[in-house]
DNA sequence: TCTGGGGTCCTAGGACCC
DNA sequence: TCTGGGGTCCTAGGACCC
C-alpha cells in the first residue's frame, strides 16, 4: 500500500450518554446511564461520572445501581443518536471523501490528499472537534497516525477530549511497554493464548518469531506479528468501496422466557418480518437462514442454519425456513432469545415468479413494505402479530449499528 | 432483580464431484 | 481389487468488534 498515509479515527466519547447530557442540562454533570426500553435490558452507555464508579457497558441495571446508587437511566432515544452520528460523518465528508464508518460512535479518515488544503491533520482534527461541540455540545477524542491500528490506538490513549498523533518515528516507542490487549483485534481470549507464550506487550509481540506465531494461530499469526510492529495496510473505504455486507440478522430477548410453539412461532414470524423487510430494502437474497436460540438458563444456546433451493428475501420464506429449522430440534427449555438472520447473500433484485399464488405474495410484501417505510414498522403486518399488537422484546440499539449505508437499521 | 444486539472472520469436519 | 488429491458447498462453533 502506500507508505506515509495520515488517517484519523475518531470516536464520540460516551456517544449516547453524552447527546442525552447535551439536550437536558440536568443531566450534565451526573452518572447517567442509557438503556433500552424492555425490562431485560443492559447498560449501552454510561457518563463518565457513572464510569467513575465501576458502571460500564453490558452490565444488568440491578448491577450498575448497586456500582452506583445514584445512577440515573435514560431510555435510550435510537432515532436522535442515528441522526446526530450521521450529522457528524457529513461533516468529515467536507475534508474528505475517505470516511469509513466504523461503528455509530467511530470513524476514520484518511486524510493524506487534503493536507495541504486544510494545512494539516491536526488542523483538521481541530476543526471538526470545534464544529462538533457547537452544534450538538459534545466532544470526541481523535487519534492522528500512519494508518488505522495506530489511530485507533491514539484516540483511546486520551478521554475524553482528546488529541494524540502518534509520529511514524515514535511508534517503536511507543509500543514497546503497551499491553497487547490495547490493540483492536486482539481480545480478551487472544491476550491469554498470548500470555501463554511469554508474550504481554506489543514490543514483545513484534519480535516474536512469526513461524511460531503462524504455527499457533495460523493465518491469524501473520498479522499478528504485524501488529505488534504498527504495521497496517488496510485503507480507509468509504461508504461507496465498502464491502458489501453478508448477512441481514434479527435477535431478540423476549420479555419472559416461553415455551409453547406458538409463542414461539409468533416472534419468529414477526424477526422474519425484520429481516426480510431489511434485507428487501438492500435489494439482497440469500440461500441460507439460520435460526438461534438461548434457553432460559443463558448460558446455553445453539445455532441451526439450513441452505434453501433459492434466494429468498420475502418475509413468509424467511419465515418458513425458521420453522422448518425449529422443526428439526428438540428444545430442552423455556426459551429467553430468539433470532434469525439471513446469510449466503446475493446482491440482485427478486425476479418476479411464474405462477400467481407466488407473485401475489410479492405483490403483497411490496404494498406491506410501502406502507412501512412511509409509517414506521409494523405498521402493517401479518394477522398472526396482531394477536400482541405492538413491538416485543427489547429493541436495543447497539453502538456497532451504522448509521448510514447497508447496515442502517431503523428502529423506535 | 440477574446478564442486549448488530455484525465479521476463522477453523474444522463431512459430503460430493472430478 | 486398490490407491490419491483438489475444489466446492454445507454446517457448527468460537473469537472478536462496536
Amino acid at each position: 500500500m502506500t507508505a506515509n498515509r495520515t488517517i484519523l479515527h475518531i470516536d464520540m466519547n460516551a456517544f449516547f450518554a453524552s447527546v442525552e447530557q447535551a439536550i437536558n442540562p440536568a443531566l450534565r454533570g451526573k452518572p447517567i446511564a442509557v438503556i433500552g426500553s424492555a425490562h431485560r435490558t443492559v447498560i449501552t452507555t454510561s457518563s463518565y461520572e457513572a464510569r467513575k464508579c465501576g458502571v460500564k457497558t453490558g452490565m444488568a441495571v440491578w448491577e450498575a445501581k448497586r456500582c452506583c446508587p445514584e445512577l440515573i437511566l435514560v431510555v435510550g432515544n435510537n432515532r436522535r443518536y442515528t441522526h446526530t452520528s450521521s450529522e457528524i460523518m457529513k461533516m468529515m465528508l467536507d475534508y474528505t471523501p475517505l470516511v469509513e464508518v466504523f461503528s455509530i460512535d467511530e470513524a476514520f479518515m484518511d486524510v493524506t490528499g487534503c493536507l495541504r488544503l486544510f494545512g494539516s491533520a491536526e488542523n483538521i482534527a481541530y476543526r471538526l472537534k470545534a464544529r462538533i461541540r457547537n452544534r450538538f455540545g459534545i466532544t470526541c477524542s481523535i487519534g492522528i497516525a500512519p494508518n488505522k491500528l495506530l489511530a485507533k490506538l491514539a484516540s483511546d490513549m486520551r478521554k475524553p477530549d482528546g488529541l494524540t498523533i502518534i509520529k511514524a518515528e515514535e511508534i517503536s516507542r511507543v509500543l514497546e511497554k503497551l499491553p497487547i490487549t490495547d490493540l483492536c483485534g486482539v481480545g480478551k481470549r487472544m491476550g491469554r493464548h498470548l500470555r501463554l507464550l511469554g508474550i504481554t506487550t506489543c514490543g514483545e509481540l513484534g519480535r516474536f518469531p512469526v513461524a511460531i506465531l503462524k504455527k499457533k494461530f495460523g493465518i491469524v499469526g501473520e498479522y499478528l506479528q504485524r501488529m505488534g510492529k504498527g504495521l497496517d495496510d488496510s485503507p480507509v473505504l468509504s461508504a461507496e468501496d465498502a464491502e458489501p455486507v453478508k448477512s441481514v440478522g434479527h435477535s431478540m430477548t423476549l420479555e419472559r422466557d416461553i415455551d409453547t410453539r406458538e409463542e414461539i412461532l409468533r416472534y419468529l414470524l414477526q424477526l422474519s418480518e425484520m429481516v426480510g423487510r431489511r434485507a428487501r430494502r438492500y435489494g439482497v437474497t440469500g440461500k441460507t437462514v439460520s435460526l438461534y436460540v438461548r434457553y432460559a438458563d443463558f448460558d446455553t444456546s445453539f445455532g441451526k442454519q439450513q441452505s434453501q433451493g433459492d434466494y429468498i428475501s420475502l418475509s413468509d420464506d424467511i419465515y418458513r425456513a425458521a420453522v422448518r429449522i425449529l422443526d428439526t430440534v428438540h428444545l430442552e427449555q423455556p426459551v429467553r432469545l430468539l433470532g434469525v438472520r439471513l446469510t449466503n447473500l446475493r446482491h440482485r433484485k427478486v425476479q418476479l415468479p411464474l405462477f400467481l399464488e407466488e407473485k401475489m405474495k410479492v405483490f403483497a410484501t411490496q404494498a406491506m413494505d410501502e406502507v412501512n417505510n412511509r409509517y414506521g414498522d409494523f405498521t402493517v403486518t401479518f394477522g398472526a402479530l396482531l394477536a400482541s399488537p405492538g413491538k416485543k422484546g427489547s429493541f436495543v440499539i447497539s453502538p456497532a449499528w451504522r448509521p448510514d449505508g447497508i447496515r442502517c437499521v431503523d428502529v423506535g
